[in-house]
DNA sequence: TGTACATCAGTGAACGCGCGTTCACTGATGTAC
DNA sequence: TGTACATCAGTGAACGCGCGTTCACTGATGTAC
């Protein structure tokens, strides 16, 4: 059993990466088989030699996008942080940057799914759970001292709405509305609370 | 020309009402033009006497859900306020009742349908447009005074969010979620700012 | 080093099904005289 | 008031297309000796 890479596993890799930006660009419907394989580079056919069904995929392209979203935003917090600024402030800065509206093929995964989350079989539904609560961590790693769960909750929802509606808005409404949620984050959840 | 309603008056209207229900409970993709025209007591094959095209129902079913959620909503808003507190604080608990989790069908919309909204062809997108700037002003009409359409857009944006995501995660995290939500917006949203 | 065979990854045609759309037809309602 | 005809709303079969899934086959890679 060698340790190197192999070849299906190079094609597993590729198609994956396929479908985990589809389904952020076009929803779970948006991922056809032929259309995810033929953009990786292969026929149809060879689909059900990498995965069980399609909703396999589904799962996989879930994990996948959570995981390229994630690195991606990271960085860009890591890089507004070195210009000065708390982790929470960068963090939504990053998160409701005017570029997402228009990415989100490079996007967080349950932005780009949320209303549709609750419409999957099983298996797809609970990897869906799965990313919620991860978003949800990640929020809250992000928080300042004394935010807890009950706070990252809150944020977290306030983020993925924003980012839905600047989306179904585009234009100047969209920056618009990403610009005061910013704001407003930044204000009421960006210090301690005076309680 | 009789002023009463003409038979094929009440048919259409009757579909309406069943897309109205079908496209907050299964989303966009779930209204299949047989489904409906069964669930409304008719055969498929009369569908396009009512409607140029599947899209036209969709945009019909928007208006007619969003009418309707409307006056559900105020009407809650109204009981709560009967027992006491600003019209805020009774939007922000009708609106994040833990009843709508599970109740899509009547409920919101926007919220039903945020992340699929811009992958639609133009006519149906135009009018998610029209539904999300609808719920902006619902929220901004309720805002404590001085409030204005940039923190109506946080509040939207949190609502949708909040029952988004508590509809994926379902059960006791889901209630936590809406609950933490309802607080925050209050104590955060519900008197003058001040600046 | 070379030959024979087994395994593996991928191909391409085909199947079955659901769905949006079309259309010839039917039965009921309304109108003319 | 009654008969003949036109209009209207809805029926049900059929068409075309896309999509998930299956399967016999091919060409390349790896192994045995």
């Amino acid at each position: 059993m060698p340790s190197q890479p192999k070849r299906k596993q190079l094609s597993h890799d590729r198609i994956v990466e396929v479908a985990a930006r589809a389904i952020r660009r076009t929803g779970y419907r948006g991922v056809g088989v032929a259309d995810i394989m033929k953009e990786a580079g292969l026929t149809h056919g060879g689909f059900y030699a990498h995965f069980e069904s399609r909703d396999a995929l589904l799962v996989e392209a879930m994990q996948r996008a959570s995981h390229d979203s994630r690195l991606a935003l990271e960085q860009a917090v890591e890089r507004r942080m070195a210009k000065g600024g708390t982790r929470f402030e960068a963090l939504v800065w990053a998160y409701l940057h005017d570029s997402n509206i228009e990415a989100s093929e490079q996007g967080c995964v349950v932005a780009a799914l949320a209303s549709e989350m609750t419409r999957q079989e099983d298996a797809v539904r609970e990897e869906a759970r799965s990313r919620v609560r991860e978003l949800l961590a990640l929020v809250e790693s992000a928080l300042p001292p004394g935010g807890g769960s009950a706070q990252a909750a809150v944020v977290a929802a306030t983020l993925i709405g924003a980012l839905q509606l600047a989306r179904t808005l585009g234009g100047k409404a969209g920056r618009d509305l990403l610009a005061a949620t910013r704001q407003s984050l930044i204000q009421n959840h960006g210090a301690v609370r005076e309680a």
